[in-house]
DNA sequence: CGTATTGTTCGAAAGGTATCGAACTGTTCG
DNA sequence: CGAACAGTTCGATACCTTTCGAACAATACG
């Protein structure tokens, strides 16, 4: 048996909802997190620059895979974390697009204003 | 002194958040309200189909003038609300379309699922 | 096998959110 | 003025979220 919980975590194309994406994508932590993977592409959990405890990270993680947003395979002892970009632009065009732009403006303007 | 209060809900462009927007967008009631916004252009509060008493509506839309997605004015007894879409569009370019293409959608699948 | 690594799960605390009924404010109209 | 209308505000309840530490599982490596 393969890492049986988490694959069922991940809701096919179908369940999928639009609520539940945006839900997902309004918070600060889980934004930030989309951001990156949209820059990186895939990243391990443990590798994101953020400065909390293993579980808060974890919680975040379940909420975007739980969403649609985010997919999750094993690598060794490591989870690679990736956006479900073709699930997300097939089911909602341009969202995911425009979102990630808007966040990244963000935090370019949040860096100018330092 | 005309309608002190509302008006100051109402932030100004450079206080308003993508989480936030994303927030307000991600309750399916408040997304109801915007989609029926985005075909109508302006609505008062009571004139939408929604079955919810004064007090649950007005709170959806407390969240959705505080965060920025929905201007609303005094016009005789009524309010009238619109989207604040100029704003939105130059802060986050694509995305309130891209929800309200997408919220459309939805609803129509929904209807042809019934 | 034992240990380190990577992340999950559990439980609890703190705060936020949705929902509702009842009371209230401001506006129009007779 | 007084009644009707449109929506807000208040208080209460129930639920959901975020956050964290501690304990747990799965994998890799010596």
């Amino acid at each position: 048996m393969v890492s049986k919980n988490i694959e069922q975590e991940q809701p096919p194309v179908g369940q999928i909802t639009l609520p539940g994406v945006l839900h997902a994508l309004s918070d600060p932590v889980r934004l930030e997190i989309v951001l990156k993977l949209a820059v990186a592409g895939e990243i391990a959990c443990g590798c994101f620059g953020l400065a909390m405890p293993k579980s808060s990270l974890s919680h975040h993680f379940k909420v975007l895979r739980s969403s649609g947003v985010v997919a999750s395979k094993r690598d060794g002892r490591k989870w690679v974390n990736s956006l479900r970009k073709e699930d997300l632009d097939g089911l909602f065009p341009g969202i995911l697009d425009s979102v990630i732009a808007a966040g990244h403006a963000m935090r370019a303007e949040e860096a100018g204003r330092k």
